[in-house]
RNA sequence: GGCUAGGUGGCAGAGUGGUUAUGCAGCGGCCUGCAAAGCCGUGGACGCCGGUUCGAUUCCGACCCUAGCCUCCA
């Protein structure tokens, strides 16, 4: 089986293979550092996070995921908090990765900083400049969208219907209104960088395109983002590299993940309805988010809500109720691999209800075994599916006490355990119950098994 | 208005030209002192109208509706 990705440029699934034999490299787009991470940015981190993990099973794996430290609203932010740049841009970019990791989202392989990268920007500007694809005009740079025929191709467009619906107020000096900024000049408050075409900044498409052609080269593989990325961001990054690159296909494969909206309506700041994944990580364990997160085919509008949550909760539940108990040790731990049908489905579009279908039949697998080497194995097999999915990979007991309102100290919720057991050994199940009543008040569930009692947060 | 995706049971959400998705919730049973968990069973679905077909939720066409993009945005 060869893996299937869905291509935004093609339009369609196909079997993806490297350029080169077992190498890979995937670029993300990453955050404009300028605020926390919100909900509908933890999607792409997540599910690439994923696509990730699975490509490094096959292959070797570059894998660049960006900051943008260098734009408009960061300076606006600076200057509305009186902060320096680079206080903001680094608050900012530590936050992101504690976030992502809570997620359970592994670090990329490379984290360039647009403000790392401002000569090899200005480079490729003046290759485009020379290629005759950009021109000066009032100490801004731009890019010559006519003088690229493939323009539009990405994002299925034609420059002429653009031109014809343009509804934004053109610069005077741009030649065509579809041109977009490759540099521009900036005001001694503002940041800027000595350049051949004064002291500026570079314009937002040209980061990426000069990050990812010093990390991953002229081709890369899969380029990946947020479906709202496609125009114009992708596609002007597309335009500068292809014509930068004399025509070298610049991605292989585009992916783009789906929207996230919130109780039904598009997160926004007018409409002040932005969860950030600082404050939700607060009150909800990670691994649930993510699981929500990984609900939904990547593709698809995901629409977020407390529901969202509290059902990707119950299904953890089940799972790590599945696990509780099971001893496994390090060698069949070892030596288990993820569950075929899951592999099969992650491979297929990174297909994730389907692959947690299969977590869930493992899981009844292993609530119907009874013999210990069995359940051990299909344990085991279920732990590997879960880490190849960036799940399941906390104790089982450390998930039954970690999550929910509940206050009640271990201690004194074994100690009352203790005063049922007795109650129940002298048939005083008045007492008993009255103990178990306590303990619901408390939040904690008590469940009665062969091998005594456990308990959990509820 | 243009482009691109979608519309599946109470909810979430895969998939398929004829045969159980899965999870959550519900119902019945087993287990339990009673529960819980678990197991077994169960009801309930493919937007609307045509067409192709022995047969369509699945393919084709029209229509209705929804979302994203077209302007900073994951």
């Amino acid at each position: 089986m060869t893996i299937m990705l869905h291509d935004t440029r093609r339009g369609m699934k196909l079997p993806f293979t490297p350029a080169s034999a077992d190498r890979v490299t995937m670029y993300l787009c990453g955050p404009t550092v300028y605020n926390y991470a919100h909900i509908g940015n933890a999607r792409p981190a997540v599910v690439f996070d994923l696509l990730a993990r699975l490509l490094r099973r096959r292959y070797t794996l570059v894998f660049a995921r960006n900051f943008t430290d260098v734009d408009d609203k960061i300076n606006a932010a600076a200057a509305e908090s009186g902060q320096p740049i680079g206080a903001i841009t680094g608050r900012f970019k530590t936050a992101y990765n504690e976030d992502m990791a809570a997620l359970g989202v592994l670090p990329p392989d490379v984290e360039p900083c647009a403000t790392d990268h401002i000569d090899e920007m200005i480079a490729m500007i003046a290759t485009l400049i020379d290629k005759g694809n950009a021109y000066v005009a009032e100490d801004h740079v731009l890019f010559d969208v006519e003088s690229h025929p493939g323009y539009g191709a990405l994002s299925k467009r034609n420059l002429r219907e653009m031109m014809a619906g343009a509804r934004v107020e053109v610069a005077p000096y741009k030649k065509s209104p579809c041109d977009f900024v490759l540099w521009k000049p900036s005001t001694p408050e503002l940041p800027g960088w000595e350049s051949p075409w004064g002291r500026g900044r570079p314009g937002w498409h040209i980061e990426c395109s000069a990050m990812a052609e010093k990390h991953l080269g002229e081709t890369i593989d899969i380029h990946a983002g947020g479906q709202d990325l496609v125009f114009p961001h992708h596609e002007n990054e597309l335009a500068q590299s292809t014509c930068a690159h004399d025509g070298a296909e610049f991605a292989r494969f585009w992916l783009h993940n789906g929207f996230l909206s919130l109780d039904h309506e598009k997160m926004s700041k007018s409409l002040g309805n932005v969860l950030l994944v600082r404050d939700l990580v607060a009150d909800v364990p990670g691994e649930v988010i993510r699981l929500a997160l990984l609900s939904a085919h990547y593709r698809q509008p995901l629409d977020w809500s407390d529901e969202t949550i509290e059902t990707a909760r119950r299904m953890l539940d089940r799972l790590y109720g599945a696990l509780r108990g099971v001893a496994v040790n390090d060698a069949v731990r070892r030596s288990a691999r993820p569950h075929p049908a899951l592999v099969e489905a992650l491979e297929d579009d990174l297909n994730t209800p389907k692959a947690m279908a299969g977590l869930f039949g493992l899981a009844k697998a292993l609530n119907k075994a009874t013999g210990t080497a069995l359940r051990a194995t299909l344990a085991a097999e279920l732990l590997a599916s879960g880490e190849l999915m960036g799940l399941l990979q906390q104790d089982p007991e450390a998930w039954f006490a970690g999550h929910g309102d509940s206050a009640i100290a271990p201690g004194e919720i074994e100690a009352l355990l203790a005063e049922r057991r007795a109650a129940k050994a002298r048939r005083d199940f008045a007492a008993a119950d009255a103990i178990r009543d306590r303990l619901a008040g408390e939040g904690v569930r008590i469940e009665d098994g062969p091998d005594g009692t456990t308990w959990r947060r509820a």
